[in-house]
DNA sequence: GTCTATAAAGCGATAGAC
DNA sequence: GTCTATCGCTTTATAGAC
């Protein structure tokens, strides 16, 4: 029954990318099945709750990835440079360098935002406030800091919009470069 | 028949909306039809080519919009200072402060993108290349004055994605702040 | 636990009266 | 030029066989 949970985690990340590809409104129930290889049946039982319930633990794995990855390392760092670099190659690797789009921005600025306003949120606030804590333990001001962890996660958001926008890759590594050095400027 | 033109822009600034909020797939033609108080057979006789026609028609509504009132006074500007602070003045009127989304970055995002493709690069690309022969003038490098006219599209479309995603409009107030202070920095 | 069949509602789009 | 009625299709969701 273990597998159980293995699977689980398989259609979570295949109904990821339909969700990423497509947006909450527009991956309807035929597109998930492809994507899936589970028949609508087969769905329901999994996800009672619907595509509501599907998002929302798409929205909650995402989260861990990031809590695992990005923001506990973030908190338990030493080293403010070494740990900031590493949250850089994280992002990058995460986003394909620019080729995938974050679900949780997709999903803030679509009509689907009141009903995940709080997972939302709390997403975004928690990147900062770990980011923000280091950047003051590697000697900025609470406000500095503050302000430096709010411009690193616009950037992010901002790279991936422009860099799907244009068409180009290039725009999110450049702008994960410059980021990375005012992030470390001091 | 005057009259036709001015009513059309209306209907374009009511479907506008609806876009905004709901996103290209959202927007269902019961949405459109209570936005504009326009029954569907009116919209058809309006938009022959549907859905797609509404959203070209708005798409190019707000080009037209930027073509006046950011692109051509960064083209014709004399003193980049003021230019500079004109142009952020505009872009935080538009938006509302934070409080509006982004439609082409919104289109973007999702699955409409390939439909609109051009229309959404050169948007971007006309703003850059304005914004960015301004700065050029102003004694910036072409490198230079390009990479950071990138640095301000990305910053205002990440403070507005950050700002709705945190419902805090104040992040989209002091994006734009240190925005024009990054765009004046010798 | 997965499937097919189907329900009920909503979708974009069209036709035709007025 | 605007309306209502309606078409054909797709949607989410359910029921029941296996």
């Amino acid at each position: 029954m273990l597998k159980k949970g293995v699977e689980r985690k398989e259609v979570l990340r295949a109904l990821g990318e339909v969700f990423r590809a497509h947006g909450y409104e527009g991956a309807s129930l035929t597109l998930i099945t492809e994507a899936t290889g589970l028949g609508k049946g087969s769905l329901y039982h999994l996800f009672p709750g619907g595509k509501e319930q599907m998002a929302a633990e798409v929205l909650a794995d995402i989260d861990g990835w990031f809590e695992l990855n990005i923001y506990a390392p973030l908190r338990d760092a030493n080293d403010p440079a070494r740990a900031i670099a590493a949250m850089i190659a994280g992002v990058d690797q995460y986003f394909h360098s620019g080729d995938r789009v974050c679900l949780v921005g997709l999903v803030a600025l679509g009509s689907a935002r009141d009903t995940f306003a709080e997972t939302v949120d709390d997403y975004f606030a928690r990147w900062q406030v770990a980011l923000a804590q280091l950047l003051r333990r590697s000697g900025l001001s609470r406000s500095q800091a503050q302000r430096r962890a709010e411009d690193a996660l616009l950037t992010i958001q901002g790279a991936l919009v422009l860099a799907r926008a244009r068409n180009d890759a290039g725009i999110f590594r450049r702008a994960l470069s410059d980021l990375m050095a005012r992030l470390l400027a001091p």
